[in-house]
DNA sequence: TGGAAAGGTGCCAAAAAGTGGCACTATTAT
DNA sequence: ATAATAGTGCCACTTTTTGGCACCTTTCCA
C-alpha cells in the first residue's frame, strides 16, 4: 500500500464515520497512530479541511465540501470547458457562475503558462453573442470536433486556412482566409475570417465548413473587427 | 525535488526542447539517465503521449496536445462544471460537446464512488428544457451560490426543506416542501416540490427563494413528476 | 558490414524517504 | 485530579527511490 491508497482510505474512513478518533482511524485504515497523524498533515496541505477538537470527547471530522476531484484533463478539454462556461455565463443562464469559475480556474492555474497564454488567446477571438433562437435549429451547428485542431492551430499561429464552404443558397466555393474570431450566436457558430482574394471581411457557419487545412504563415495583420455592439480589435 | 517535481520538469523540458534526446533531458533535468527513463514509463502511464525513435539521429518528442491539468477540483465545482455543460448540450449550443464530456467523465471517475453517485442523483434531479429567451431578463435568476450546500443537502438526503417565498404577485410565504426536481428553462431556474401542507407539486423560481433551511427526513417519497414532454420519476 | 548513436531493460548497492514506537505536551470533560 | 483526546519531536527500522553499470535492440552512415 502506497502513502496515496493510505490516503485515500483516511479520506474514505473518514466520509464514512463522520466524527471519530485517530486511534479509531489507525485501526481503521491498519497503520499506526503516528502515520496516520502525519497522513492527516499531509491531506491538510493538500487543501482537504479536516476539523479536530482536543481533550476529552474530541475527535476529528472531514468537512464533505473539501473532497477533491484529481482529474489530469487535455488543454483540448479544458478549451471545451471553458466555451461551454463561457457561453453560458454570456447567455445568463448559469446560477452557479462563481463556482464554475473557480474551478476552471484552478484548472488554468495548473496548466503549463503557455497553454494558458494561448487557451487565453483562443478566448479572446471568442465573441458570445445574445441568444438567438427563433434561427431554425432544425439542422443547425453540429461541427465536426475534429476540426478543432485545424481551426486552433490556425488561431494560434495566425496562419492562412483554406477551407470548402457551402454558402446558404448551396452554392460551394474554396475559401482561403485568414481567421480572426469565432462568432457564437447561440445556436449558431461563426468564423470570422478576412478574405483575402476579396479584401472584405468574411463570415462562415462553422456547420458549413468542411476539409479546413492549415497553409502556414499569414501576411495580413493587425485587423479590427466591428460587431454590433462596438468595436473589437483582434489579431 | 519529489519525483512528482521531476515529472513536471521532464514535461516542461520536453515541451520547451521539441525533439531531444534522454542524455539531454537528464542533463537539463539533473538526475541520471536512468531515472528520466523511468519517469518517462511512468508519464507515459499517466496518459502522457510521448514518442521515440531509436537508432542514431533519434530522441523523443512529446505530444502537445497530452499535456493536463493537475487541478483537483471540489464537487461543488464540478457539480457547477456539469450544470453547464448539461444545460448547454440541452441548448444545442456546444459545438464540442464530445470534448467537454470527456473532460467531465474524467472528473467523475477521479471522485470518491460515493460522491459520483451523488452527481448523478442531483443530475438526475435536474431538467434542462429549451430556450425561452421570451421571458424578461432584465432581473432573472441571479441565484445565490450560497443557497448551494443546502439544496444540495435537501435534495440528496430527501429532507424536507423550508424556506421563504414572494411569488409573481409579491407576496410574501413561508413554506415547508419536499424537493423533487430542478427545472431549467432559460433564463430561468425553478425548484420542483411537493407541497404537503397543500398536498400538491409546486415550483419555486429560484431566485425568489431565501433564508432556505434543511429540516430534516421527509415522509413522503416516490412520486412521479409529469413535465410537458413526458412523465419522469424523481425521489 | 561494422561501428556509432540512440532508446530500453535488468540488476544491485547506496541513498532517501517513509513508518512505527515512544515519550512528551496541550486541551477538555467528568 | 484523572482520563481521553489531538499533536510534536526523536530515533531505529523498513521500504522505496535513485544512480550506475552491463547489456540488448534499432537505426543511420561510412
Amino acid at each position: 500500500m502506497t502513502a496515496r491508497d493510505r490516503q485515500d482510505a483516511v479520506i474514505r474512513s473518514l466520509r464514512r464515520n463522520g466524527f471519530t478518533t485517530i486511534d479509531a482511524l489507525a485501526c481503521d485504515v491498519g497503520s499506526s497512530r503516528r502515520t496516520i497523524l502525519r497522513d492527516i498533515a499531509a491531506l491538510r496541505d493538500q487543501g482537504f479541511v479536516i476539523e479536530s477538537e482536543a481533550g476529552r470527547g474530541g475527535g476529528i471530522s472531514l468537512d464533505p465540501s473539501s473532497v477533491q476531484t484529481t482529474a489530469r484533463l487535455t488543454v483540448k478539454e479544458v478549451f471545451a470547458l471553458l466555451i461551454s462556461v463561457a457561453s453560458m455565463r454570456a447567455a445568463g443562464q448559469l446560477p452557479f457562475a462563481g463556482l464554475a469559475d473557480a474551478g476552471l480556474a484552478k484548472i488554468e492555474q495548473s496548466l503549463p503558462p503557455d497553454k494558458m497564454r494561448d487557451l487565453r488567446r483562443m478566448l479572446g477571438c471568442l465573441y458570445v453573442g445574445p441568444l438567438a433562437p427563433q434561427v431554425d435549429t432544425s439542422n443547425m451547428g453540429n461541427m465536426d470536433p475534429s476540426l478543432l485542431p485545424t481551426f486552433e492551430v490556425a488561431f494560434l499561429n495566425k496562419h492562412l486556412l483554406s477551407f470548402d464552404y457551402c454558402d446558404a443558397k448551396g452554392v460551394q466555393s474554396h475559401r482561403t482566409v485568414e481567421p480572426q474570431a469565432m462568432l457564437v450566436l447561440p445556436p449558431l457558430w461563426y468564423l470570422v475570417a478576412w478574405d483575402p482574394t476579396r479584401a472584405a471581411f468574411r463570415h462562415f457557419r462553422m456547420d458549413r465548413i468542411s476539409s479546413p487545412e492549415c497553409l502556414g504563415q499569414t501576411r495580413f495583420r493587425k485587423r479590427t473587427v466591428t460587431f454590433e455592439d462596438g468595436v473589437r480589435r483582434v489579431g
